[in-house]
DNA sequence: TACAATGCTGATATCGATACCAGGAACGAT
DNA sequence: ATCGTTCCTGGTATCGATATCAGCATTGTA
């Protein structure tokens, strides 16, 4: 491969070309007033020598880049995943690009606000505009707009896009009291996360609005994984009057509820009821097919670029907090008891 | 949110500081010919007025950013999450910055190119080397390193990493074969990839090997989607003789099967075995789990950024191709043919 | 005492692009 | 002949950082 001695620069465009560079920079952006022969011309010289501008320069001197930054915790966690694609379909069908970043820092920074540099960094200099997925922070210093997708802090300062998190587990918790459930065990996700809070609150409302006092030795904390999941399922699974159905706060941890049950030959649905929250492509070819709270993280993707569009181009969007509903997706892990 | 007027430069932390922009840039660099009363006085400066150093500015001056570039095709299909998420483990882990990047100018430029631009524009400006994913150029223009995963092209001038689709399909057949089946049916990928190319290789490879005829009837070309696997199930099922046993050159092909056979009252395994390809975590779940394999596309990723730090430090790399053996994994798809 | 070495700091050029202003050529109007 | 337009083009300042060189104290050495 020709390993370039020294970038093509517009300069040299300028000399092959014979014209002076404020003329190819014209060309470069489409500008009327250009001589059709002059741009027929330089657009020759620009192919010629594989010419293509650099983002850096571009940016530093216009202050406007076409890129929308997102800055996500990971890059394959299915959330991420879900919010990038929604993301995509948005920028890619308005003519932005779209820049995610992970930061190889998080563990050098002070993990309270590790995004924030970052974001400094970015915006004003390679991006447009950021969208942030489940930031810590809830402010921050910059001078293009700032979208939060899941943002921990519960109260920001920029918009945010949040799912119904206690709306999904309280619907779950209803569907499970109609099949007759009374004991009703719950494993929750990382207590720091607002994520968690929400559902856990949820389930106890799900309790109250049934009638049934919350028994402590049935409500567990996790952290969304399916080992920890699994944990959880032996330590309920082995209480002495175990419950009959386990909601589970992701639906990874209703895949470690799964192992166990397997280890344990109890069976779902007959034994045991199972709900999950997330509704993940695995969920549905699962054996059986999970019940679980659906988030539309991917619509939670498509809201927030669509919020950062409308910013970038100055529009207003007055709303801090959107929602973005949950939807129960009932499928073959659950069944009445059989009282 | 305090959206700022204007960006803090580097020249505003100097005047708040009473020393030059040079002093300051030391401080930042990690330079140690600073004073320390000097130094601290603009480190708070720094925290005072949440001052980052711009990107774009740095990076067009230094010419080194400590960025690694990703080009993909999409950020979310389950291909393109794996390879980001081996590439990302490795990149971490040395302190490296991953920006993974999805151009919305797809469409727009001549299908046959489009990351060629991507690549000239980034290299040398934002990131100090590029790995693209499925890439169709063989060649860049570009003065920094450049490293392939499942180029398109055979033959590269770049490293390149690949898996062994050939052998892995071939190992499958074998598989079959030994369980006795030879009427196999197979369902391929989009004739212009380079993959599809070599698991079609693999299949007619694998019957001449055991001395089966190809039988054109069974050779159909997909496009590793569900509904596509699915159409070509319904196909292959309605053959007068319909194939013992199908093998699918995606998961998602082979997921297309599974809903065509429930469809048509068709158990998996007793009556139809099917194996895939790529090992997702759907598989594994799958009811029956899915006999299929794996491609360790994350070990692809890991190779890439591997094999790119080493070109960004100078050190060579001598072998162009480099793959990443596939394994079978089997599970419970597939069964015995009855005779 | 003179002169070099060291430690720290500032001034200036530069990276590659765009913004802005100025100006030449061709043309018609006065 | 002079002037104002229109159309096109070039020169120069500038974006925000780093690299390089130079300079000023202060200290060590011949």
């Amino acid at each position: 491969m020709q390993r370039l001695r020294s970038r093509v620069t517009i300069r040299d465009v300028a000399r092959e070309a014979g014209v002076s560079v404020s003329t190819v920079s014209r060309v470069l952006n489409g500008k009327d007033d250009v001589a059709s022969a002059t741009e027929d011309r330089v657009r020759r010289v620009i192919d010629d020598l594989g010419y293509a501008s650099s983002m850096a320069a571009r940016s530093l001197r216009s202050h406007s880049t076409n890129v929308v930054g997102l800055i996500v915790p990971d890059l394959w966690h299915s959330f991420t995943s879900l919010v990038i694609r929604g993301v995509n379909q948005v920028t890619a069908a308005e003519g932005y690009d779209l820049l995610a970043y992970a930061s190889a820092r998080h563990e050098q920074l002070s993990p309270a606000n590790w995004e924030e540099r970052l974001v400094a960094e970015l915006n004003g200099s390679v991006t447009d505009g950021i969208i942030v997925v489940t930031p810590n922070a809830s402010s921050y210093r910059t001078t293009a707009p700032v979208v939060a997708v899941e943002p921990i802090q519960s109260s920001t300062e920029f918009p945010a896009v949040l799912s119904t998190n206690h709306q999904g587990v309280l619907e779950a918790m209803a569907y499970l009291v109609s099949l007759g459930h009374r004991r009703i065990g719950y494993i929750g996700g990382r207590a720091d996360l607002q994520s968690a809070q929400r559902r856990l609150d949820g389930y106890i409302d799900g309790l109250a609005a049934a009638g049934i006092p919350v028994d402590p030795a049935l409500v567990l904390t996790g952290d969304y994984t399916r080992p920890t999941g699994a944990t959880s399922a032996r330590t309920l699974l082995s209480l002495a009057t175990p419950p009959t159905a386990i909601l589970a706060s992701s639906d990874e941890t209703a895949f470690g509820v799964y192992d166990v049950a397997a280890e344990y030959g109890i069976r779902i649905p007959e034994d045991l009821s199972v709900v999950g929250f997330d509704n993940t492509a695995e969920s549905a070819v699962a054996n059986p097919p999970l019940t679980t709270v659906d988030q539309a993280i991917e619509t939670m993707g498509r809201l927030a670029a669509q919020i950062m569009l409308m910013l970038m181009r100055d529009k207003l969007w007055e709303t801090q907090l959107n929602k973005v509903p949950t939807k129960l997706v009932i499928r073959q892990s659950c069944r009445a008891t059989g009282l």
